[in-house]
DNA sequence: CTTTTACAGCGACACCTGTCGCGTTAAGAT
DNA sequence: ATCTTAACGCGACAGGTGTCGCTGTAAAAG
């Protein structure tokens, strides 16, 4: 029992070292797991994050409501679940050939992300004030982007456009912040000059000196 | 059916014209709607956001399931209507003598508020997701703090800090929202350095020009 | 090919959500 | 003082949520 509702926080299939020969992912169960998955991502388009039941989701899978309920405990773990098996994808930080130009372009990403109709990140967040497996999920996939967007500040020191130290964090924080404010905790509606003005205040305040910077004289 | 709706969304008691003499606020309706808002707090405070239903603050407040629903429609209602009764207060920005300090001073109660065991700061935000009802008193709520917080960029205008025009809105957004996506969207524990590095970068972009201003040269 | 047992299926359950129709009470207007 | 009707009390309802004990099946170990 403690083992399957470690499973289902951790969302994914390896690594269980506890039991020394015991888990089970093959076969089977990788099945329901596939068919669970394959049934998510379809309700939230149709009917949105509300309308994304456990009932629903172990309806159009086939797999009886007890078992989604055994692995995934709630609909954040299924979030989670489809997160981690998308997430493992090889998303590179964009290179426009400028500080500004990246963490714009990033914010764009970003907008979009949390714009389109039935939005996988929007659900997530939402679920994340309920169900601690999809605030550990996206604890971790922000963790992972921020890891990924250190390249864009080392190819910023790299071209002289900031002077080391950088605290690489604090600057993608507060370049992205802003949007996340408003789309997140506003609702309020895309805005295709934030991405860029947030980007803009970030590296003026980068090059001011903050986040560990000197600041660069002309 | 259509004003209850109304009504609930509004969440007052004041300002209703469609009908040319209808509204009936006083004695039992407004003795019900003190029981039920004086249900909320203790109710958040004992059980948390999750352990508040509809059903609870019933029992507690002796009201009847069914008006709580017609009147308030959800819990994200009730956590409305008690903020639009507590909101009416004559909260005012702090004045610290320069405008770093008077930032670092409104982070500092920002993360109060949120990081307090049960708050109604979060609470709201995670019925945002779920309730126009709370989404609609959240936006107001900030709308109007941002209103009352223009006296902070005023006074450092008038300190000769800042030179105009200042987008006051921008530099208070890009003070604050490195808070909320930490404690919020990350559901991070509280950094007692958080405010001061946020109020500190944005003072810095400001002074570099971001917020429509010109750069002070030294 | 057997045995073990992890995991799935199944139905029951207690509870919360949100809506409805109907009868009752008491504000507010005459 | 009386009437009208807004708003409340009441119980029923059709869902969803999350848990439980049990039985059944098929991975994985021998």
């Amino acid at each position: 029992m403690a083992v399957t509702k470690k499973e289902a926080e951790g969302g994914g299939e390896a690594a269980e070292p506890p039991p020394p020969a015991a888990r089970r992912p093959g076969g089977r169960t990788a099945r329901v797991r596939d068919q669970v998955l394959a049934a998510v991502g379809p309700l939230l388009v149709e009917h949105g994050y509300d309308g994304l039941s456990v009932d629903a989701v172990a309806a159009r899978s086939g797999v009886h409501r007890a078992t989604v309920y055994r692995r995934w405990r709630d609909v954040g773990g299924l979030l989670a679940d489809v997160l981690d098996a998308a997430g493992a994808d090889r998303w590179t930080a964009p290179d426009t050939g400028c500080l500004e130009g990246d963490l714009r372009a990033l914010n764009e990403e970003v907008q979009d992300a949390l714009s389109e109709e039935s939005s996988l990140a929007m659900a997530l967040i939402a679920a994340s004030f309920r169900s601690a497996g999809a605030a550990d999920a996206l604890r971790r996939f922000w963790e992972d982007r921020y890891e990924r967007c250190v390249d864009v500040v080392e190819r910023a020191v790299a071209r002289g456009e900031l002077t080391p130290p950088v605290e690489t964090r604090g600057l993608l924080v507060a370049a992205t912040a802003p949007l996340y404010h408003h789309l997140v905790l506003l609702h309020g509606a895309p805005d295709p000059a934030l991405p860029g003005e947030a980007a803009r205040t970030a590296v003026l305040a980068a090059r001011a000196g903050a986040f560990g910077t000197r600041s660069r004289p002309e």
